[in-house]
RNA sequence: GGAGAGGUGGCCGAGUGGUCUAAGGCGCAGCACUGGAAAUGCUGUGUACCGCAAGGUACCGUGGGUUCAAAUCCCACCCUCUCCGCCA
């Protein structure tokens, strides 16, 4: 959510910010007129409700002396009337101006370059040199039902497509990636690590920025609750409505699978694991002081990059143009893979500072030096996704025989296996 | 799911319709006293919104309602604790 002081003060840069990621203006537009009748019928709501508590506190002076206030109360009764009219009058308009100021975006920071779509991202830097095949890579789906380490057409029977089902060697390698990640950001990069609830209320979506805007994409529950589409969700609200009360930065990490409907998404890498509707993730979150932001989004991305870099995989890191940032991101750099079955780059994080974007929403705030509450800004970073990581590893890692070679790292998480061969 | 108790400022805790402008305590900050400290004393100490300001308005779990006036009365809901039930 934008401050709406930004927005009274400096309506202009606003607009601008909203143009360069091609974002539509209709709510920017209702948010100020409303804001100029808000403030309006507010002075004069108060104005009369100061009236009301003062006679009223006459009354309550008089009447212990004995004397009749039936006239003044009833002219009191109908200031209520009125004070209730005007009242419901500020509430609607509240509503609708905070429903209205949560659909607008977070503005794009200027270190952003500038373009309309993906085409116009920026590769920052790139790690690896590709390996060089002596046969023609196979994908990811050839390699892995070659190895019986998933089964997508049972996965699709139990639940539908785009649930992706892992066995054996599959099942496990899923999980020992997701302790070395853990482990590597816990104990190396300074993350304490959480394991939260996987759905979350409507306040939580709220808090991140998914809702209200994006309902259509997410799992929807009975008793109000939402499948989390990532652990940003849960990890970030943990400090909703409160005042941190230890030193910044604060840094969290949590593992949880992710559930996103992917709507409208249909036709789009839809074979195998690389879109699906269910996957699991390593999340790193961080609480910072708002002047620290950016350089702690630096670090946050090379954070990822070392789980990649560990794993001997060859990625880039883009920087996101001003068109295609997330809703809630002000910057964010992407990390994509190299999948040489796919022939293509496979994105398996997202590293964003969200600044007071999130803050303002989920009413995370800190104290600062000089004794004032103020919002924190917020970060997040995906360290990484899995699913897309193991596309990697299988068709980085595959031998001509059908084999994988698995990166050298992982072995102690796979209890010593450095290779998963197909069945006999 | 059932029964009971409870939810008040950073914390503890009083307050059952009208100077509540929320007592008192703890904590914190400043000052005094002191060689320095402890102890003691004094002073200050929430948030948001409206307003150029003076000032005003709102907030006692949340949302409604009654009333001239609500922390206080009524209704619904949420959460916590205790016990019972069910249960991996």
């Amino acid at each position: 959510m934008l401050d709406i002081k930004l927005i009274r003060d400096h309506e202009e840069t606003v607009r601008q910010g909203l143009k360069a990621r091609n974002a539509s203006l209709e709510f920017l537009d209702a948010v100020v007129a409303d804001d100029t009748q808000r403030r309006k019928l507010v002075t004069e709501v108060e104005t009369l409700k100061n009236q009301r508590n003062v006679v009223s506190k006459d009354i309550g002076m008089l009447k212990s002396k004995g004397q009749d206030t039936t006239a003044t109360q009833k002219s009191m009764r109908d200031l209520g009337d009125l004070i209730a009219q005007k009242d419901n009058e500020v509430r609607d308009l509240e509503a609708r101006l905070k429903d209205n100021l949560l659909r607008i975006p977070n503005l794009p920071h200027s270190s952003l370059p500038v373009g309309t779509d993906a085409s116009a991202n920026v590769v920052v830097r790139s790690y690896g040199t590709p390996r060089q095949f002596t046969f023609q890579p196979k994908g990811h789906v050839e390699v892995g039902e070659k190895l019986g380490i998933f089964d997508f057409a049972r996965g699709a029977k139990m639940t539908g497509s785009g649930f992706p089902l892992f066995l054996g060697m599959g099942s496990k390698l899923q999980r020992a990636l997701i302790q070395f990640m853990l482990d590597l950001h816990t104990t190396e990069h300074g993350y304490t690590e959480m394991l939260p609830p996987f759905v979350v209320n409507t306040a939580s979506m709220i808090g991140t920025g998914q809702l209200p805007k994006m309902a259509e994409d997410m799992y929807h529950a009975t008793d109000d609750l939402w499948l989390i589409p990532t652990a940003e969700v849960p990890v970030t609200n943990f400090y909703r409505d409160d005042v941190i009360d230890k030193p910044l930065p604060v840094y969290l990490t949590a593992y949880t699978p992710c559930f996103r409907r992917e709507a409208g998404a249909a036709g789009k890498e839809t074979r195998g694991i690389i879109r699906v509707h269910q996957f699991d993730k390593v999340e790193m979150v961080k609480f910072v002081e708002p002047s620290t932001s950016y350089a702690e989004l630096e670090t946050l991305v090379t954070n990822a990059e070392d789980v990649l870099q560990r794993l001997g995989l060859s990625y880039r890191v883009l920087s996101l143009c001003t068109g295609d940032i997330s809703f809630a991101a002000a910057k964010c750099y992407d990390i994509e893979l190299w999948a040489p079955g796919q022939n293509g780059w496979l994105e398996v994080s997202s590293c964003s500072n969200f600044e007071s974007f999130q803050a303002r929403r989920a009413n995370i705030r800190y104290r600062r030096q000089d004794g004032k509450l103020d919002f924190v800004h917020t970060l997040n970073g995906s360290g990484v996704a899995l699913a897309r990581l193991v596309v990697a590893i299988l068709e980085n890692g595959q031998e001509a025989d059908g084999s994988v070679t698995l990166p050298e790292a992982i072995v102690p998480y796979m209890g010593g296996i450095r290779r998963i061969e197909p069945p006999k």
